[in-house]
DNA sequence: TCTGGGGTCCTAGGACCC
DNA sequence: TCTGGGGTCCTAGGACCC
């Protein structure tokens, strides 16, 4: 599997992908910005006095057993000497494009995943007959010199190039030579294969399915239980038969925010100003991006933990989060109770599909019928809603997101997690 | 001191239409 | 005066990814 320099490469036949994967990538970054925490453990991530989570660790975090996703007051504990830090999302945002950029210039089939990972086609061609290790290598070379690192996964497929790219971090280069798939996946855990989590992995168990090998003989009626219509697809992963194209979608589908609370929210009006906070970063990120939405829904997560949502399609799509926050209010009746204590509230605005915004009618009353009065839209001029938008827009544009806040949303000033997001808001 | 935030995709049930 | 089945839209929930 390895290959070394002094070593001929074998011939590579047919199709030849690579999964870019950087590694630890936001503390790689404040490692490089921090030159006095490098080698030392840094954790990138929320508080751990309130909810937070790790977002991202150095290697030498790792070493005391600390991992993404993994509770900060847990991280706290295990490590408690660490570097901490809550990001910088812009500077992740700069380096990454920059990365990004190389990749691009090795080829124009690349397909960005995230901020920290993305799929090339490198197959040879008549015209390019360079051989897929040889890129890879040059590619590693080139990201070390921007002072962060990455693993690189090669193989005939995304899904074998995704898995091999996780054998060997950091700094690896893990070779998968067309032909060897069955002798390099039968013995791996069903868990290394992407779109298998802890749910799917636990059914697959219980039937003794176990490894990817088992995977590939499974019964069908299992794989259709466990993965739906692509249980199929996923056999032929498991196998390392995935011909899926490297294709950038650029479609955007949702746009949404979400906010835990280091203190439960239990008052009316703490909810309604909170939601109205949080619609207005949404709007203002549709508008930013001119998307506009036909559904909004409304996410709230309780003290225990158990989440619900209600959504709602609207007339004609909205970027308007002056207008629409009125009917979030409402739309939390549906699943919020006086006495109940709410940590999580989301918002998101979906369905860009459909005609272009029109915004005349969109709040001329019917999205809003059978509710009392007094939940109707607070500014009802259109135009000095627009208007008003507009010049809160530009505001922060210059001046930063903190800038203007409407009364409603003053309340809740101060009492959130504190970002943690490993995936940037607006990174693309 | 348990468990974030921004996404995508799938399923299932009900409404509604033909 | 009883009833099917397909198609589409809408909604809620959940799995999964980074």
């Amino acid at each position: 599997m390895e290959t070394f320099d002094d070593i001929p490469l074998p011939p590579w036949e047919g199709p030849a992908i690579l999964l870019v994967d950087l590694d630890a990538f936001f503390a790689s970054v404040e490692q490089l910005d921090h030159p006095g925490w490098r080698g030392k453990p840094v954790i990138v991530g929320g508080d751990a006095d309130a909810h937070g989570v790790v977002s991202t660790c150095s290697y030498e975090a790792r070493a005391f057993g600390v991992r993404s996703a993994m509770a900060a007051s847990l991280a706290r504990s295990l490590c408690p000497d660490a570097i901490w830090t809550h990001g910088n999302f812009h500077r992740y945002r700069e380096v990454s494009s920059a990365i990004m950029a190389i990749l691009r210039d090795e080829t124009p089939h690349v397909q960005q995943v995230s901020i920290d990972e993305a799929f090339m086609d490198v197959t040879p061609t008549a015209v390019n007959t360079e051989h897929p290790v040889a890129v890879a290598r040059r590619i590693q070379a080139r990201v070390a010199a921007l002072g962060v690192t990455c693993s690189i996964g090669v193989g005939a497929s995304k899904s074998v190039a995704k898995i091999a790219s996780d054998v060997d971090k950091p700094r690896g280069l893990t070779v998968v030579y067309p032909g060897t798939e069955a002798a390099f996946l039968g013995n791996l855990p069903v868990r290394s294969l992407s779109g298998v989590g802890a749910a799917a992995e636990r059914i697959l168990h219980s039937y003794g399915v176990r490894t990817l090998g088992d995977m590939g003989t499974a019964e069908p009626a299992l794989l259709r239980r466990v993965f739906g219509k692509n249980g199929e697809m996923m056999r032929d992963r498991a196998l390392g038969r995935d011909r899926s194209v490297v294709a950038e979608d650029e479609t955007v589908k949702s746009v949404s925010n979400e906010v835990t609370f280091a203190d439960d929210l239990t008052e009316r009006a703490d909810i309604e100003a909170a939601l109205s906070t949080i619609a207005a970063k949404v709007g203002r990120r549709l508008r930013r991006k001119g998307l506009a939405g036909r559904t909004v829904a409304v996410k709230v997560r309780f003290s225990d933990r158990t989440t619900h949502s209600v959504q709602r399609s609207l007339p004609a799509p909205t970027d308007d989060d002056i207008a629409f926050a009125p009917l979030l209010h409402a739309m939390i009746d549906d699943i919020w109770m006086p006495g109940a204590r709410v940590r999580l509230l989301g918002v998101a605005v979906t369905h860009f599909d459909e005609a272009p915004v029109v915004q005349e009618s969109l709040f001329d009353g019917s999205a809003f019928e059978g509710q009392r009065p007094e939940e109707a839209p607070l500014i009802e001029d259109e135009t000095k809603r627009r208007e008003l938008l507009r010049a809160t827009d530009a505001l922060r544009d210059r001046f930063g997101d903190d800038t203007v806040r409407f009364g409603f949303e003053l309340r809740q000033a101060g009492n959130t997690t504190g970002s943690s997001s490993k995936n940037v808001e607006d990174y693309k």
